[in-house]
Formats: C-alpha cells, sequence, structure tokens
RNA sequence: GGACGCUUAGCUCAGCUGGUUAGAGCGUCUGCUUUACACGCAGAAGGUCAUAGGUUCGAGUCCUAUAGCGUCCACCA
C-alpha cells in the first residue's frame, strides 16, 4: 500500500522528525494528559566550553531512552536540561582565545570586560550544545532550559551560602592549598591529578647529616629537620638546633622526632617545608614549628628565598644546585607522582593561604534536636538504601571518598563564576583581623563595602542542580512535583566531583535527597581501547556519526553490548553493524506497508494459523521481557532481546511465512505497532518517521501508550512452531552440506510423534527455501535425519 | 600502600538470584538476482569460559589463592 525507499537515509528525516516533537509540547510535562506519577532527570549539565563529544553522547542516550520510555507508560516525565558555567574551565577557553586572537590577558581588558566576554562565548557556547543535543533526539523540555549562572540559580547559590555561613558550615581560613599558579586559583583536592613522572632525589650534606630531597629549592623553606625517633644514627641530635648555608641562603632548623618518618627511605632525615607541603604543615601545627614562604601565588621564589627572590622555581632549582656545589653527595633517579592541575596539567603548588571551606565534619543542628554532620548525612542517604547506585559496586567507593574527605575548598581567585557573597568594610584603624564583616543575599548598603574578589568553586553551584532549577527556595509546583528526581545518570568519572557533594549539598539544604537512583555509564574508548584525547586525536566526533550513519544508529552501538561502570569501545565497524539492523527494521516495516492493503488498527487481531499464535506468543513474551529489563536499568539486556526477536524471529521467520500464508493485515499492522513502541526509546526517530508513514492519525509514536500485551501467550504453539523450524533447519543443512542443486525439489518423508503439525505445517514445511515435497513413501533414497524423536527422510523423485 | 574491575570463539563483548549440547555482533568459509532489505538470504567452521585448589548432585556463574591487563583512591621526603 504505502511504499518507502529501498534504503533508510537518517538525514532525510530526522530534523524534520524532531520539529514535529519539538512544536508538538510534548517534551514539557504541562502538556501530557497523564496524571500519573511524576518521573523526572535533571541533565547533568555539559560544560558551557563548546562542543558535545562521545561522553556526553552516551549520556544522552541513555537519558532520553529512560525519559521515553517512562514517558509511554505514562508517567508525567520531566527531562529537564541545562548547561553549566564550569567556571576555570571556560575561563581558560576564552583566556586562551583572547591571548592567541589579541595577545591579551584577562588583566589587560579588566574584570568587568573579560566577564562581557565570557558571557559572548559562554551564549554562543550553549546554542551550538542545543543543537547538538537535537541532533541526538533528546525529548527534554526546552521551556524550562536552565544555566548555573542565571538569575535563579545565583540567587540559590547566594542563599545557601549564607545559611551554611550562619550554621557554621562555611568558613574562612588559612590552609595548605593546591595552588595553580598557571591558572592563578586554588584547586579541591580532586581537581588534582597525579602523573607518574621521573625525577631525581638530591642528596644534600647539611653538615653533621645529609637530607635527601626530590625538591632542593623548598629546602630553603625548611624550619626542621626530622627524624625516626627510634632511629638510632640520629639519637642525639634531636632537639638540637642547625644552621646551615645552603647556597647563597642560611637556614635554620630544629631536629625534631616522629614516627611517621621512615628511617629506610633515603637517609632518614627529611627537611620539613611547612608551607609548602601538607604533610610539612600537620607536623608544624603539631611540633608549633614556623612558617617559611619561599614560593608566591605566582610561582616565583619571595624575598624570604634571599639571593633566589623571583626565580621561578625550576630555575631557582637549577641555581641551587649550581650554589651547592659538591655538597650534592649523590643524584639518583626517583620514580613519583606530580600533582599537576586537572584543567591544564601545570604542577600544583602547596601554599598556605586565607580561603572559604566547607566544614564537612562540623555537627549542626538539623531539625530541632538532632544533630549531625554533612559527611554524616551524605553517607546516610546510601547507606540507609534511599539512594541506589547501579552498578553497586561504587557503593564501596562513594563510602571510601565519603570518609576521607576533607574540608572543601570553594573559593577560587577567577573572575568568572558566582561571585562570593560577602563584603568587607575595611577601616584604616582596624587591622585585617578586625575588619568588618557582611555576608548576605543582597549587597550591603553604603559604598565603603568592598566584596570578596573571589568566586566559587563550580562544584559548589552545580551540587544545587536538581533543586535549584525546580525553583528552590520557593516551594513551587515544579519542586513539589519533581524533586527529588527519579534518576541522575552520568559517567563514573564525575561520581566524586559532583553526584557526590550533590547528595551532601542536597540534604543540607532542602533536607531531602536530590535523585532515588545513580546509573552511573563507562567511558567510550576507541577501537585499540584507549581513552580519547586530544593529544592522540583518535577523538570521534558525535555528529559526524550522526551524519553518516543517523542519530538512532549511534544511539544502539552505545547502548548495545555496553554494560554500566564498565568502559566500551566505539569504532566504525561496530556502528555499522547497528546501521545495518536500523535499516533492517525499515525494510521490515517496509514490506509490511507494502503488503498490507488496508491498514486497520485493531487492538486484539484473530489468530488463524500456528504461526499467527506463535508469532503473538513470542511477542508477548518480548514486550515483558523487554519491559523488566528496563525497569531494572538493563538497557543493553533489552535491546539485545527486542533485536534478537526483530530480526531473528519477525523477519527471518514469521515475514517468510506470511509470504507464504498470506492475508495478515491485521496481525502484521498490529505487530508493527508493537514494535515501533517498543524500539522507540532507543531509536526515536525511525521508529517515529514510520509511524507518521503509517499511523499518523494515531498521534505522534512518542505518546503511545507502552504495550501490555494480554491472552497471546500460547506455549503449545512455541513449541510446535520451534519443532517446524528445527525440521527445516534440518533439510536446509543436508542440502547445503550435500551440495544439493537449488532448483531441485526433493522427496521428504517426515516421521514425527506429532504427526498433526506435520499435516497441517505442509505449505510452510514446503516453501519456506526447503524445496522439497512431502510424501509417505521415497523411491530412491538419498539419506536420513535422525533427532531423537523424529526422522527425516530424503530422496530424489 | 588500599579498593575495585577485567581475563569467555580470530576481534569486540553478553551471560540475571549456580541447572539440560556456553550466546551475540563483526570477521572467516560455502552457496544464493528468493517479488522488504547485498546495510541482504541460506548454511558452516570456530571456545579445556586466565591458572590452581575448594564448596556442591551440579560452577563461566559461589569461595580461596596466583598471574596478566586496567581503573580509582591515598601519597614518603
Amino acid at each position: 500500500m504505502k511504499e518507502l525507499p529501498k534504503a533508510y537515509l537518517p538525514t532525510d528525516y530526522e530534523k524534520k522528525i524532531y520539529q514535529i516533537w519539538e512544536s508538538s509540547g510534548y517534551f514539557n510535562p504541562d502538556n501530557l494528559k497523564s496524571d500519573g506519577e511524576p518521573f523526572s532527570i535533571s541533565l547533568p549539565p555539559p560544560n558551557a566550553t563548546g562542543i558535545l563529544h562521545l561522553g556526553h553522547a552516551v549520556m544522552l542516550a541513555i537519558q532520553d531512552l529512560l525519559i521515553r520510555f517512562n514517558r509511554m507508560l505514562g508517567k508525567k516525565t520531566l527531562w529537564l536540561p541545562g548547561t553549566d558555567h564550569a567556571a576555570i574551565a571556560t575561563q581558560n577557553v576564552v583566556e586562551k582565545n583572547l591571548w592567541e586572537q589579541e595577545k591579551k590577558t584577562r588583566f589587560d581588558l579588566g574584570r568587568e570586560k573579560f566577564i562581557n566576554r565570557v558571557n559572548d562565548f559562554v551564549e554562543s557556547s550553549r546554542n551550538i550544545i542545543r543543537n547538538q543535543m537535537r541532533g541526538m533526539g533528546v525529548s527534554c523540555d526546552w521551556s524550562r532550559e536552565r544555566y548555573t549562572l542565571d538569575d535563579g540559580l545565583s540567587q540559590t547559590v547566594k542563599q545557601v551560602f549564607v545559611k551554611m555561613y550562619h550554621d557554621g558550615l562555611i568558613y574562612r581560613g588559612t590552609r595548605i592549598v593546591n595552588w595553580c599558579y598557571r591558572c592563578g586559583t586554588t584547586l579541591a583536592d580532586d581537581e588534582v591529578e597525579y602523573k607518574e613522572s621521573l625525577g631525581k632525589l638530591y642528596y644534600i650534606n647539611y653538615g653533621p647529616v645529609t637530607v635527601a630531597t626530590t625538591r632542593p629549592e623548598t629546602k630553603i623553606g625548611d624550619t626542621a629537620l626530622a627524624v625516626n625517633p627510634k632511629d638510632v644514627r640520629y639519637k642525639k641530635l634531636i632537639g638540637q638546633e642547625l644552621e646551615v648555608v645552603l647556597g647563597k641562603v642560611k637556614v635554620k632548623v630544629k631536629v625534631i622526632a616522629d614516627k611517621i618518618i621512615d628511617p629506610n627511605f633515603g637517609t632518614g632525615v627529611v627537611g620539613v617545608t611547612p608551607a609548602h607541603s601538607l604533610v610539612d604543615f600537620e607536623l608544624a601545627q603539631k611540633y608549633h614549628l614556623p612558617l617559611k614562604e619561599i614560593i608566591g601565588p605566582d610561582g616565583k621564589m619571595t624575598t624570604e628565598a634571599g639571593a633566589y627572590v623571583g626565580l621561578p622555581v625550576k630555575e631557582a632549582r637549577q641555581k641551587l644546585l649550581a650554589d651547592l656545589g659538591n655538597k650534592v653527595e649523590k643524584i639518583e633517579d626517583y620514580k613519583h607522582n606530580l600533582s599537576i592541575c586537572y584543567r591544564c596539567g601545570t604542577p600544583v603548588e602547596p601554599l598556605p593561604s586565607k580561603q572559604w571551606f566547607v566544614a564537612v565534619d562540623k555537627p549542626f543542628k538539623i531539625g530541632l534536636f538532632k544533630k549531625t554532620t554533612l559527611k554524616k548525612l551524605a553517607i546516610e542517604a546510601v547507606k540507609s538504601g534511599q539512594i541506589k547506585i547501579i552498578p553497586e559496586r561504587f557503593v564501596k567507593v562513594y563510602f571510601n571518598w565519603m570518609e576521607n574527605l576533607h574540608d572543601w575548598c570553594i573559593s577560587r581567585q577567577i573572575w568568572f563564576g558566582h561571585r562570593i557573597p560577602v563584603w568587607y568594610r575595611h577601616k584604616p584603624e582596624q587591622s585585617e583581623s578586625d575588619q568588618e564583616i557582611y555576608i548576605g543575599v543582597k549587597e550591603p548598603k553604603g559604598n565603603d563595602w568592598q566584596q570578596d574578589p573571589d568566586t566559587l568553586d563550580t562544584w559548589f553551584s552545580s551540587s544545587l542542580w536538581t533543586f535549584s532549577t525546580l525553583g528552590w527556595p520557593k516551594q513551587t509546583n515544579d519542586l513539589k512535583t519533581f524533586h527529588p528526581t527519579s534518576v541522575i545518570e552520568t559517567g563514573y568519572d564525575i561520581l566524586f566531583f559532583w553526584v557526590a557533594r550533590m547528595i551532601l549539598m542536597t540534604r543540607y539544604a532542602t533536607k531531602q535527597i536530590p535523585f532515588k537512583t545513580i546509573y552511573l555509564h563507562g567511558m567510550v574508548r576507541d577501537k585499540k581501547g584507549r581513552k580519547m584525547s586530544k593529544s592522540l586525536s583518535n577523538g570521534i566526533n558525535p555528529i559526524e556519526i550522526i551524519q553518516k550513519y543517523g542519530a538512532d544508529t549511534l544511539r544502539l552501538s552505545m547502548i548495545i553490548g555496553t554494560t554500566p561502570g564498565n568502559d566500551f569501545r566505539l569504532y566504525d565497524e561496530k556502528i555499522a553493524g547497528f546501521r545495518n539492523f536500523v535499516n533492517k527494521l525499515w525494510n521490515i516495516s517496509r514490506f509490511i506497508l507494502l503488503t498490507t492493503k488496508e491498514i486497520t488498527t485493531i487492538d486484539k487481531p484473530h489468530t488463524k494459523t500456528l504461526a499467527d499464535k506463535w508469532v503473538l506468543s513470542r511477542l508477548e513474551n518480548i514486550t515483558l521481557e523487554v519491559t523488566n529489563h528496563l525497569n531494572k536499568f538493563k538497557f543493553s539486556q533489552a535491546a539485545e532481546k527486542l533485536y534478537d526477536f526483530t530480526w531473528h524471529e519477525l523477519a527471518d521467520w514469521y515475514l517468510e511465512i506470511a509470504k507464504i500464508e498470506g492475508d495478515k493485515n491485521q496481525i502484521l499492522t498490529f505487530i508493527l505497532q508493537t514494535i515501533l513502541k517498543l524500539w522507540h526509546p532507543f531509536t526515536p526517530f525511525i521508529t517515529e518517521t514510520i509511524w507518521q508513514e503509517a499511523f499518523k492519525d494515531k498521534g505522534l509514536l512518542m505518546i503511545q501508550p507502552w504495550p501490555k500485551l494480554s491472552g497471546y501467550k500460547n506455549e503449545t504453539a512455541e513449541k510446535d512452531l520451534t519443532e517446524i523450524q528445527k525440521i527445516i533447519a534440518l533439510i536446509r543443512n543436508f542440502r547445503a552440506e550435500n551440495k544439493i542443486a537449488k532448483d531441485k525439489i526433493l522427496e521428504c518423508h517426515i516421521q514425527l510423534t506429532n504427526t498433526k503439525i506435520i499435516n497441517e505445517q505442509k505449505l510452510i514445511l514446503e516453501g519456506l527455501r526447503t524445496n522439497i515435497k512431502l510424501t509417505t513413501t521415497i523411491k530412491n533414497k538419498l539419506g536420513e535425519i535422525k533427532d531423537k524423536d523424529l526422522s527425516i527422510t530424503l530422496g530424489l523423485k
């Protein structure tokens, strides 16, 4: 009846279909008729730094699958999209562009002008991202789109900050922080990465002892030497003060003893540099040692470094080593982990600095009587089972991280981001510590207040994402309906950065959990199993795949054969395989529409033949299995089952039988409708395209009710048809193995306990590429196949 | 140093609470213009499920070691 093109060309349909969806308004739950239970997902907001990569594509494919499935189940379904301002990352990109294009730094522009630049960049970035997301077919509610820096969210950020400050959970203090002098800012502990690198271990003669160090230049900042109390070699030195000349500077060090010192490493004597090592800082606090800051925030030596002032760290090291001369007794190769900035790769310098922190271990009152800590809140949410993590093994990882969490440094010395809502009133007669301080959501009155120049860690605002986007602190309808959200779906790589912090902050601010289920997908890797990276230039642009193969194909290749939490490889041949399947689905539809004289939309088709009973029984089973798998977040298994049924039962058997038996309008139409619905969450474009070709009068496929078959289960029919399939396979096999010409008709006698089905299924047995003629007597016997209670005799005419 | 994952057909991977001859896709081989599809159809070959023990009537599946690969966390100068 309908004729579709031979091959499915996604680019001919996808844009148009997306427009139909978007203009229908059904992405917005307010327009769904249902008063069903709510289902909601907050989209992990992509960074506003530019284009989407395959990692985003995986996330979008899985989330859209969940969203479409639940929408079809009749739930009030919301998928809230947005973008993250990604403070350091975005600022870095704009600074880089500014330098490359105009040879200017952000300081040349000044704060306000620079921020305008960043905002312009973000706006164009967000547009690109929106269109790329549309290309993937995402059915998110664009009318509720948010941005971590928009007015509403900024308001939430301030409110939470102020509330935490008053609860004593945010404080300002001087600590050793991770400092990236390239980015000019502090970094949180988990923003520091470790790179194994080959360094040197220098043995420096101090006179009475020799000290081994990987960083000679920091020894200028030493205020102590530490040994193990049990180390007999140095026992008599403990408590003494030594004065040592290191190159061109004099250093005073006190010898202390602590059991953390490993007597077997180096010489057993460690130089203690309290200002530039977290461990040494802690030692210094324990033994009341002074702090000597010799490296400044610009990565250069300070005046404290005497003759070496102004030198970058590396140069200072060279110069000092030269000055030390033969006092360097020995140099060994040494493999160690270098800490580097996760954004720019510059070595991180531990420095003492005055910063804002979130106190994760400090008890505070929740409700009237109960006392707890942020850490306990976050741990309890998972321990109690309120939040479920898929795969489960990440529960342990989560606890381990949470239990070892230190206070979170949230202030950043960059310009792009949420300005810290703190103002200082500086009076000349006051010392710094006596400054008047104002913390509030609104700017204080009077013009002698100066706002803290720092901005907040980008994860501070994203940790509020699930509820800030729904209108909190106002008790909006959206908040009441959709929070806690149903699922958070993201890569396991940001479990700590984001997911853990969301739990912590959301439980604090709203007393709710942010989501009920955490689904963590794996990372996309290249054909050789390597991570995709710029330096290897092995990355695949999802947009290119969509242009070449279509979004449905891309989605399938990231769903099938993947398991949560495990990385998977993606490459051209694999994708092409799923393109073939999508085309198969197209041609199944094409065949059904072509042979169906009249499209009827019967809900309960009648079955006439064994094959009819079989196929509907199978369809009912598959529908149930797919539904169950999807409910359990087993996306790959759901799709595999459906794939196998669609290709190897429906196409390979039933459609071939339909060609022989004929007259199957009702059943074929019914099956087509059902599989289009079942496939829709996986491959939305092609299924909607076909639906619009064939069943337009029923409305959009995306809001059709999820199939629920009943009454077709028929175990006898399944068993009998399986028997027929087996017989046919044996005959085909016999012909192939004996190289019997295709057009040669063989006589065939089948003996089976169940003689009835042989007689009844004669048409199929003879017609399904067996090329046999059923008889009861074989004249010229060619061969015999025996299998349990089955015997097939074949012969020539 | 701690935690975890992987090791199953040539390649990439499934295999849920242990149960009959271990699955898929790709690749390979042999035939096919069969009126939906060569992005196809029919058929075939190919696995001591890393190794060694153990639990069990029964283990790819559970337990204990070992090896290789990988990831995360911590980080010692």
